[in-house]
DNA sequence: CTCAAACTGATACCGAGTGTCACGTTAGCC
DNA sequence: GGCTAACGTGACACTCGGTATCAGTTTGAG
């Protein structure tokens, strides 16, 4: 149900425009109420982004799963593997999400903020690497900094049609910031 | 009028919460039309956060101005002093702009946006000072890792009730991530 | 003094999101 | 097989943010 809803709403969304369609308008299609979809997605931007969430958890398991004595620099790049997967598994449909959310204001802003939410659980994850119980400094900043590299790669990416391949793109990105 | 506005927002935001506070609310305590509020600010948000923006600039020129052959990160180190400006200047309010800021989603949301917005400026400074007409992935990632030193120092700066000294937590911030 | 431009406020409107409630369906249980 | 409790659904009313329009007022330049 979610997934269909999701799909209707994604396929309305690019033929006519995220903003020039209301949330009746894909209700309708979907042949539900208005009610339900909301209780579906709680946010027109999350019938979109709904997939972009929980990937979180994945990744910051993955981080711990890195060998203890791996710089944490190394740990992530590795970790960002995980969050590049649903790109290499289904590269036509990432882009045209990626596509839809570029061009829409909402939900650029929805997903930077989605995005926000991960670091938390690698900065975390990060300090327990350290053997610390909260995050450092430096953890926040090389959390952010993998973030943000894992964004640039996708938007270079995007920008290129698919044609880069997105695992040098990220091999790219973190050499432009050596750790220490 | 703007100025007065906005502290007149502010004062109603902390005192009941920003979202407990309707835009008509705040236009009544300034004794202005809810239209004359909208007209100075577009956005409820942008009465707590129109002092963030065109910063952007500012801090652009001061990168624009670093020696050509400085390294990146430590032109980026330099040119966020600009942006730690306003909080050297007046601690109290910045850091009670800060707290209200990080004790609603909404504001942080929207600030999230215009920080994310001073990434293009950054990144094309730092291709002119590479002579490249457009930024590379390098230039973006760096321009993006300052951005979140930046953050990050900031939250531990308000974290620790403004009792740190942000210089150095924008030095050890800057330092997790070796330039090359 | 005049006239144009800018500022203001009133009004109407749209759409997102919340809360509530009644109805129907389903599923477990005796 | 019938009873009931839980859940999904839809209808409805409401709040609020943001947009657009328009008429009245102020202001300032010539």
């Amino acid at each position: 149900m979610r997934a269909e809803l999701a799909l209707v709403a994604f396929d309305l969304f690019r033929r006519k425009g995220f903003d020039k369609v209301t949330i009746d308008d894909v209700a309708e299609a979907a042949g539900v109420s208005r009610s339900t979809f909301l209780r579906y997605f709680g946010t027109k931007e999350d019938a979109v982004l709904s997939a972009f969430e929980s990937k979180s958890e994945r990744v910051a398991a993955a981080l711990r799963a890195r060998p203890a004595d791996e710089d944490d620099w190394t740990a992530l790049r590795h970790a960002m593997d995980h969050a590049i997967a649903s790109y290499a598994d289904a590269p036509d449909e990432a882009l045209a999400v990626a596509r839809l959310v570029r061009g829409t204001p909402a939900l650029r802003a929805r997903q930077l903020e989605k995005m926000h939410a991960w670091r938390p659980a690698l900065a975390q994850a990060l300090a327990e690497r350290a053997g610390t119980g909260t995050p450092s400094v430096a953890h926040w900043v090389r959390a952010s900094a993998a973030l943000d590299c894992f964004s640039v790669g996708v938007d270079h990416w995007v920008d290129s049609d698919g044609g880069l391949d997105l695992i040098e793109l990220l091999d790219e990105a973190f050499a432009a910031l050596a750790p220490r």
